[in-house]
DNA sequence: TGACATTATGCAATTAATTGCATAATGTCG
DNA sequence: CGACATTATGCAATTAATTGCATAATGTCA
């Protein structure tokens, strides 16, 4: 449902192909739920046929054709209604989590190996999550309302990545 | 296969029928990969016909006949095959930061409240991960050794409840 | 005694997500 | 010119996960 929702809300800034809305989700929502372009697109169809988007089929004299979608009313109506549903806490939902509670098997190596790669991961999003954070800080004032609501997700991955990063740290030196 | 994994990894530390593996499941695995008692039913099914697990049925006078299942070597080599493929690191996958993240349409009311149930609820799961973090901490220490791997995982959802815990509470206040 | 909780197991349908494969046009670099 | 990247779209198969429904035995409480 959550992709549903994440598509809408898109499509609700702007309007754009399942192409550009690949790149937007890429670096925005796709920081807190992942997608891939098959499914974007298949997703995309579905609102189509449920009659919530509509599509401009847009020739391009140097690119392939493209679909351009856009929210209509009934695709607005329905955004609200999902923005109306309460959505349920989730928990982490992590592989490493699996392996380190089972990796008693592993050797202390292999562990502190693998911990030690994810920390790195941790790190490089850490950065990023940063940098995108300043950016945002940097704007004029009227276009960083328009990113608040994004700004205030960053804000939860920044914390996020902090946390698997201390945590990553602490560990890889008691393993 | 992440499942694959937590079930052998529970069979590997001692035999049990599906309605036990649940529970154990429910109470530490269960915190950072989720379940039904369907899937894992079904999943136990599937690692028998493969050949991984052995199942023993059991009548019970007082209670339904369970089926009790234990990890073979051929699992064992399943459990340490599994392990030593690398985790990727998987990003934060909530419906709330969607939610979110395309919430200018909702009230800020409508979001604050919607923030304050989650803090809520973060604010119960990390008492009870505290809890069971000093459980553990006050048994002898052989005891804890074997608590060692499930202990550290516990860490890492202490600190994610406390994250999002300060997050709710920054963006509460903010909204 | 009847309602409800607990232990114990499962099937079936659907939805969501991943993975593999495929096509087609143009731009860019060496 | 040929290889490779980028823009742009999609189908098909499979696996994973959720949701709904179903059964059956016993214990417990009012």
């Amino acid at each position: 449902m959550s992709l549903k929702l994440a598509v809408l809300g898109l499509l609700d800034v702007e309007p754009g192909s399942g192409y550009a809305l690949l790149q937007r989700f890429r670096t925005s929502l796709g920081f807190f739920w992942q997608t891939t372009h098959q499914q974007l697109y298949k997703e995309l169809h579905g609102l189509h046929e449920e009659g919530l988007v509509d599509c401009e089929t847009v020739s391009q004299e140097t690119r392939p054709d493209k679909k351009v979608y856009s929210l209509n009313a009934r695709g607005a109506a329905e955004l609200d209604a999902l923005l109306t549903k309460a959505a349920t806490p989730t928990k982490i939902r992590d592989p490493l989590l699996v392996k380190i509670f089972c990796g008693r098997r592993l050797g202390s190596d292999a562990l502190r190996a693998e911990v030690e790669s994810h920390r790195r991961k941790h790190e490089q999003t850490l950065a990023l999550y940063r940098m995108l954070h300043e950016q945002i800080g940097k704007r004029p004032a009227a276009v960083r309302q328009r990113y608040h609501h994004p700004e205030l997700t960053l804000r939860l991955g920044i914390r996020f990545e902090e946390a698997w990063l201390a945590w990553c740290e602490e560990i890889g030196a008691e393993l």
